[in-house]
Parts: C-alpha cells; structure tokens; sequence
DNA sequence: ATATTATTTTATCATTTGGTCAAATAACGG
DNA sequence: CCGTTATTTGACCAAATGATAAAATAATAT
C-alpha cells in the first residue's frame, strides 16, 4: 500500500480539498502532492502547533495563498496528511492470519512494520506527535477503530497460543511491543544515529536492525 | 534519583536563572518548580514551538511577565526543563554490573526504565519530542555523552556473552529495544489508553505490563 | 517603622502567524 | 486568437506571541 492514496478513515471529519466539478488536474495533483510531502515533513518535526505555514509553503516551493489554494487551512492540511496514515500503519496488522504458523506471521508482521519506518519516517513521526499531542484529531478513531482491530487480532493470537504453537503471552503486549519497537526507528532515528553512526537508509544496518528484533522477538514468544 | 534536581549536562549551555548573589529563597525555589513542572506539561504536549509562554504561565497561574522574571527566555527554560531530563534518563543504564548475572541486571534495568515511564511520562515526552524534532539542543550530547555510556555498556553485554551467560544478541539492539519498549508506555500513553482502556496509573496494568515486557525479552535473550 | 531589595502586575511593542482579497498571470477550450 | 476558467501572487489584516519597561506591591533586614 502507497502512502497517499486510500480512501480510508477520517473521510468525514474533512472534505479533500477545492470541490472541483471535475477530477483533479494534472497541476493540481503535482501540487497537492508537493503540499503534502513537504507537510509531512514539517509536521513531523515540530507538530501541528509548531508547524507554520509559512515554512511549508517555502518547502513546497509556493507562496502561502497558493498552498491555501489547496488546502483551505492548516487544520485542513493536517487532517490531509493524517487521514493517510493510519490505515496504512494499521494494515500490516490486519493481514494477522490465523490459519499460518505465528512464527511466519508474526515475523512478517514485524518484517513490515519496520520496513514502513525506513520508508515513512517523517509519517511515523506525524503519527507519534498527534498521540503524544493527546490524539485531539486521531482520538475518536483509536477508541473505535484501532481498537476493533486489535482486539480481533489479539483473538488471533490466543488461539495460536491455546493450539499451543507459540508461548503463553499477552497479546496485547506483544503486538505494543512490536509496535514500540519498529517505530523506536523512525522516532528516535536522531538518537539511534548519535549512538550508533547509523540510519535505517543503510541496507546492512536494515537488515542487521531486522534480524536483531526479530531474534529477540520470536525467541521470546516461540515455544 | 529524583526529577528536577541535578547537576548534571547542560550545565554549559546556558545559566540557570536569575543569578542571585545568594541561594534561592522560598518564595523563588516554590514558583521556579511550578513553572518547571508547567512547562514540562506543555512542552511535552507541543513541543518546544508548539508550547507557548502564556499556556505556561497560566497553568503554573502566574503573569507572563512574572514567570520571565524566573526565566528569562522561553528558550531557557525548555533548557531548564531538557537539563534534568537526560540524566535521570540514562541514569539506570549507568548502574549495569558485569559482576551480576545478566538475568538480574537486564532485569532490573527494564524494571527501571519501566518506572521511569509510570513516574515521569512527561518528561519521557519532552524528551522524544526534542528528539523528533531532529534534537536541536540534544545532538551534541547524544553525540558524545550518551554515545560513550552506551558504548562502555555494550562491552558489558559482550561479556556476559562471551560468557555464555545469555544469547548472542547485538547489544546496542537489545538496548534500543528496551527503551523502545519501556519509552511506549509513556509517549503513547493515549494509543496504549485507546486500546487497552489502561495507563500506568493502575497498580494491576503497570505490573502487568512489566511481567509481560520482561518476559519476552528476558526469554529472548537468556540460553 | 523605614529603607532596601524581591516579586508581581499593568500596559505596551514588534514579530509572527493563519488567513483574506483583489488583481495579475497562465491554461485551456473553442 | 479569444473568452473563460484555473492558478498564482503581492498587499494586507487581526489575533497571538515572545519579550520589555515602569510602576506597584510585598518581603526583609536593620
């Protein structure tokens, strides 16, 4: 799943952008898209407080009418960026799937958990800040939402566990766990590269963080 | 260790209030500490830009103008509040023996951080938002600092391997995971809310979670 | 009590910031 | 090419924000 296009959750709490009668021009797209990027990347940094718009508009290359051409206001733009992350930080999840083995599950799930860090860091990071923030936007759709599909892959889990395939762990906890972990990488990629010179654009340093985790992980829930 | 009172890093970067000739009166040490202990609720909520002087003062219920009698500089005291911070952090980390067994060092040290989380969940989110957003004031000490810590710890790790006392797990991977983990509990605390229905105030849940979090790390690093 | 020093508050300022407007420029269909 | 619609911009605004100054109030010491 890209980022950036799904239809997906929060598409009531705000409409798209200009209602144009017909579909989006080729112009549009390229400057919608550029908005979004490079509020992605502000947001991530400083938050929806302490982003301004100004820095975005320098950042995505236009005045800040223009970007408000776009986007009609800075909540407007916020939720735009939101409205895409969830789902797709949430879908590895859902692919949960009780008839495998939890040992090929449940290292996949991690194998895409970490592989959405390395390629949507500043994502994750808009993500991390909005639930730190005390989730004002997101809140209504984690206590619904995120909740359903948890409790129904932590079903999952238990019967792996009542079958007897894997160790008798919380599964809460374990998939907060891995959620902890793989996300650790993207919002603490500052201080992971301050103590280890390392980021997760290196292939080895991927596939090294990878393994490690899954090591840990799977060696602590497998029987 | 207690929050708000150490010497410690960041001594240099910047003085510490109003440099009286004497020590601190009552009345100063008393509102300095309200303000610390507002400004660490907004700051962890917005961020250093997101946060504003007048959300602080309100909350610590002084004047603007009074509270920049204490401190003179918004920025100043986001240092105030960073200065403890980092230390009291890292502080368990400092405590890993290579004369005791992993078993009960490891151990110990996630019970640690966990408590960390549980007792200063703002604090936890001043920090990872200073970190999110690229650790503007941080960098340089994460560079060098923590960098050193965690490194002299490593070697202690190694030889509990070489040992064959535990698993042969990297140990800057197994020490990113315990932060990751225990770091969770705090920053997401509202996620962890939403679905769980839970945070760490409760004595039943907090216990849990630390049963469950050392369990799976303690068996995935153990032989 | 009084002089001195600390603390607090009431204006007030210059900037920044989210957002509007109307005019200008570019695309596009015919 | 021309009229029409989309896109873009410069000028501007009101509110918010970090910070200052000066005056007022409280502590404190002698």
């Amino acid at each position: 799943m890209k980022l950036g296009s799904n239809p997906s959750l929060l598409a009531e709490v705000a409409p798209s952008g200009p209602e144009r009668n017909m579909r989006e021009s080729r112009i549009q797209a390229r400057n919608r898209e550029r908005i979004l990027s490079a509020a992605t990347g502000i947001f991530s940094r400083y938050g929806f407080r302490g982003a301004t718009l100004d820095q975005i508009a320098e950042r995505a290359e236009m005045s800040k009418p223009n970007l408000l051409y776009y986007f009609s206001s800075k909540e407007e733009l916020y939720l735009a960026v939101l409205r895409n992350i969830l789902e797709i930080w949430l879908q590895p999840l859902k692919e949960l799937d009780e008839k495998e083995t939890p040992e090929h599950e449940i290292s996949a799930y991690i194998d895409q958990k970490i592989e959405f860090s390395r390629l949507y860091p500043m994502a994750s990071r808009v993500f991390a800040n909005e639930i730190a923030a005390g989730a004002p936007i997101l809140k209504p759709v984690l206590d619904t939402y995120l909740r359903d599909v948890v409790k129904k892959k932590a079903r999952v889990i238990r019967k792996w566990i009542k079958r007897g395939e894997m160790a008798d762990i919380d599964p809460y906890h374990l998939i907060m766990m891995i959620w902890a972990v793989t996300q650790h990488y993207a919002d603490f990629a500052v201080q992971v590269d301050a103590v280890l010179g390392k980021n997760l654009d290196e292939q080895r340093f991927y596939n090294q963080t990878r393994k490690n985790i899954k090591k840990i992980i799977m060696a602590g829930i497998l029987k």
